[in-house]
DNA sequence: AATGAATGAGGGTTCATTCAT
DNA sequence: GATGAATGAACCCTCATTCAT
């Protein structure tokens, strides 16, 4: 990659970061090529150059974050940390996947565009679910988690959590600021709300 | 409320139910108030003259579903059943509320009218928040609950798996034909991912 | 004209006064049907029925009030008031010819139906125009009216002051309430604004 | 103001000129913003984006106007004419006034948009009338105007015969072939209708 | 390579008018 | 004869996309 292609590569990240901010504030629809172009400080024809349209630029964007998500994800479970303390950043980690991870962007996204809907299946097809299958597995192992429960079924389950609190930008900052509720949020995901009885 | 009223009650709910339908398959911004006449079979003019423009149908829609959902909750928590079959109904009912809540259309709405925001934050907290208070409060009392867990705490609990399971139509789908999953689901909800270790 | 015609001349008569009355508060362009037909506690159709359409109704309220100004500037030409008593109530009246007379009305309507054009301008030809011209002729005679000018001068001279007047509610509204304004306007109309240097 | 800028002014010029020919000519209300574009050979779109939309177009149109009236109007009086014809020129002069001034239009204007009301009575009582008012006053010195007239008055005298020769297009075009029919109209404005009888 | 402008489509809204009840 | 609803057109405005400079 010359000095040129780095440029233009760093122009195109430009755009990104500035369509992933507005679609984040605004939500989808609400956002235009005009509105973006603004905010990224280029023409809108520069991106029309270099993404091809609107789709375009969203798949873009989408694949640019599942590839991102995927990848830190793959960190924290590679990492040399303890099982619970894996768990733990796989639901609620303040890296930079709260900032990026957008479940609610892509599902709207994949309303409008089916296309998109495809690549993104097909991520967690090929790349999350297979990672998520061999932490259930060590847990099992680890008789950290009941051996009963599907590992379908867990990954369900932290697409449930993952939606729910990212969905809400609001909750997202109660949680940031208040490390009491994000304790507890932590703990209730982990541990369930309900105490076994013995 | 004479038959005359009663027919023209009829159509509104008529028009309601179209748009929440249109809104539940294409997203809030995607489907125009044309879109919605032709699904009700209704004349576009008429909705103009019935709910006055696209927000104040919305309104009416946010509205009439916060209603619904806080007396299908009511009617859950006061219901004669033992606690822990309460919180899996609240948690997880295959009722009419599973069509019908939809926390992501009231936050994408919310964001186009911000009026309407108003609307169901006050809901949230005039009837939700305080029936989830003491639902906790009795669930501490009964020794279900862990006392150490803030009432909020488990008030967003609830929120994130009710935004998580009710954003995914086809997850909300899956768990509808999978009663294994439907029951793993509940599990993890109530008993947590990680067993405790003696 | 039996019971039931005068009845339904009655609503007729209703139907105009509320037109009128609208089209001078909000401007002629923005009255529809609807908002008459609200104003005059009629169904909108009844207006179809009994007019024909809005160009229809339009043109009757025209002819009407043309008719009524007539009317009126007889009485008082034809009255057997001194002649310049009946200048002055010509040019600035408080009677009811004050809030009926709308040539700025007219002459908007005259621009969205040319049709209507035709009607006004033949009852100004055909009826005011020789009313004026014999006025002017006895000022003449009376040696009130220097005889260079013409009786086309004068008649438009009457329609720049009327149209000037009436064009302007607020105006009118500082005439009616100031008496010292509206003897000085006479004045100026009738004397006009330059002494007359001997 | 480059090049660039000109040629974007220019724009402008032509869309306001455009808006205003058709305003005189159809009406204001019956003007859409797609008649301008059509008449000022633009895209709609481009009037858009210069002006904001409607309301602002006009808002411009309207302050144009009066800006351009006030300095018409502001040369006459300060001009080294001889008295009379400074009042003459300003009664009926057949420069670019008479083809721009349309107390009409700004009235009706203000009815749909009352924040324009607002802009145009500035400029009246911020310019308009310190000028007349510092007219009148020289012609009761030089024994013009009849002391007992209030300024007043005077000015509503100006503004009632303005609005009543430049509301009809047809009797400016009269005044404008009819070198009789002027003199006459100066002369009627200036002496008065009646002859003072000694 | 960037900018301004044009195009064409779509959505929200209002209106006059007509139809059915 | 009055009312509610439907139709079809028009208008304001915004957008994605393309063209010309």
């Amino acid at each position: 990659m010359n000095g040129f292609e780095r440029r233009k590569e760093k122009k195109k990240e430009n755009i990104r970061r500035a369509a992933i901010e507005l679609f984040q504030v605004h939500g989808f629809s609400k956002v235009s090529i005009g509105d973006i172009a603004r905010e990224a400080h280029v023409s809108h024809v520069t991106i029309y150059k270099y993404f091809g349209g609107k789709e375009e630029l969203v798949r873009d964007i989408v694949v640019t974050i599942s590839r991102d998500v995927t990848e830190k994800a793959r960190a924290i479970i590679e990492s040399d940390q303890p099982y619970l303390e894996k768990i733990k950043q796989l639901i609620l980690n303040k890296s930079s996947i709260a900032s990026q991870y957008r479940g609610e962007l892509i599902k709207i996204v994949a309303r409008d565009y089916p296309e998109i809907k495809r690549v993104t299946e097909e991520f967690r097809e090929r790349e999350i679910n297979p990672m998520l299958d061999k932490l259930v597995e060590e847990g099992k192992r680890l008789k950290y988690i009941n051996p009963d429960l599907s590992a379908q079924s867990i990954t369900y389950y932290f697409m449930i959590l993952r939606n729910g609190i990212y969905a809400d930008k609001e909750l997202l900052e109660s949680i940031e600021i208040d490390s009491k509720l994000a304790y507890d949020i932590n703990y209730l995901a982990l541990f369930g709300l309900i105490e076994k009885q013995e």
